[in-house]
DNA sequence: GGAACTTTAATTGTCTGACATTAAAAACGC
DNA sequence: GCGTTTTTAATGTCAGACAATTAAAGTTCC
């Protein structure tokens, strides 16, 4: 670490690489402390303000956090799974927002990834999990909900059948297939039938868990997810209907 | 957007929040211009460096893109594929080597994950999937291989099946599960006859793949799964018997 | 001698102002 | 009208300064 090309371009995106290479490839351990702003400008000769756009660089990915004070300065972070986990998620959702994925490609990925769970979860879930999923079906059985309410329901009722596994590495890469889809599951309008559809295969989901029938519960979410995909489909085909309509 | 409370701490952090939060919301599109750093600063009432701090953290986000010149800026960026995979890569190698995630529970999730793309994968693999993971492969068989090149092929002929499935969602979520186990798995010392095993593994699930035969693709992973968790029981008592030789 | 308070020093956070670099648009010459 | 030059607006970088924060060292008082 520590070299720095005079390549003319973006010096401060240099060296926030070449501190990052330098965390993940191990030179520098968690919780070690970087040098001062100071220093570091000295040795990659450069100017305060570049090293520490490099520092903001790092900071933003969570590989490092800054202390202010005498024994303050850029320390090496442990990543938690908490700030993986929204990372994931911010990423995901913009990825699937921005590039016109469709609605099918990213529901079927979601949940062959989901019935990747079913088996774990099935085993190991515990009663909170299996309490969690009965909440949630009952909010979604409310009346009043709003549709946004209700996908967010939709989303926590899934989270717990992932987190159910009981493998933190799982729900990690789990969290951005299952959150990412919020937002095109929101394009979405649920008919009260539609809404009450989507609770009883939750139901047999639910039930499946308790009964620790990993088959039943694979076979509960490709239920949902053939529903899922054939409302997207309706909902698609009306508003595409509706913007003929208007058009002409 | 364009609020920010009077709080004292990190100004660029709660200015990069603010953007951010406009670029998820759909407040600010793909190809949009921001307006520019004297804008900016104008705007949220603080000083250039500020901004560019913030903007700085947006960028090693792959939010926004900056172009110099007469017509320059900071465009709202269309997150690829490529850039996601690379983010996601890192930060799942990161989350795992520093929390001390147990070689077990990481091979489980990925095994887990990767057991989901095969049916998909089974039935949409191209003849360059196949072809790509005969040569893997042969790759694998070559007597003078490092470990390090050997746990890499790996990976190639893993993200070769997963990619199989043809949905790129599916890849993204995946890229993170097999590449960050790369670092885990060249701790582990594989002899010529450990290879053979493994190499023997991939040709199984290789016709399988051929033969578009789901079940077997997945009984393959399940008996890879199994080998590589035998392996690395094996590897790591064989550490730490030497840990403790080396102590005395 | 010990506890509470004060000072000091180191470090990040922020600001101001300036100059360099870049790339597109405008002006110019022919 | 086309090629060249100039202008201009923007980011990239720098230098120097001050504010804010925090821990440690020093000091005072009991």
């Amino acid at each position: 670490m520590k070299i720095d090309p005079q390549n003319p371009a973006d010096l401060s995106a240099q060296i926030a690489s070449a501190i990052r290479d330098a965390i993940v490839s191990g030179a520098l351990i968690v919780d070690q402390r970087l040098p001062s702003e100071a220093e570091l400008s000295e040795q990659f000769e450069v100017s305060r303000p570049t090293v520490r756009e490099a520092l903001k660089r790092l900071a933003a990915q969570s590989l490092i956090r800054t202390q202010r004070g005498a024994t303050g300065g850029a320390f090496v972070n442990r990543i938690s799974f908490e700030e993986a986990y929204s990372q994931q998620i911010t990423t995901s959702t913009l990825l699937l927002s921005m590039n016109a994925v469709s609605f099918e490609t990213a529901c079927e990925a979601r949940y062959a990834l989901e019935r990747a769970c079913a088996g774990l979860s099935a085993k190991r879930r515990t009663a909170d999990h299996l309490a969690t999923m009965r909440a949630e079906i009952h909010r979604q059985s409310q009346p009043g909900l709003t549709d946004e309410a209700f996908c967010a329901s939709d989303v926590a009722f899934h989270r717990a059948l992932v987190d159910g596994a009981g493998n933190p590495v799982m729900s990690y890469q789990l969290a951005g297939a299952v959150e990412a889809m919020q937002p095109l599951m929101n394009m979405i309008t649920f008919s009260a039938r539609d809404r009450a559809r989507i609770v009883a295969m939750h139901g047999d989901i639910a039930d499946a868990m308790t009964q620790q029938d990993a088959a039943a519960v694979e076979a509960g979410l490709t239920a949902l997810e053939h529903e899922t995909q054939q409302l997207a489909i309706h909902a698609f085909a009306a508003r595409s209907a509706a913007k003929q309509g208007s058009a002409t």
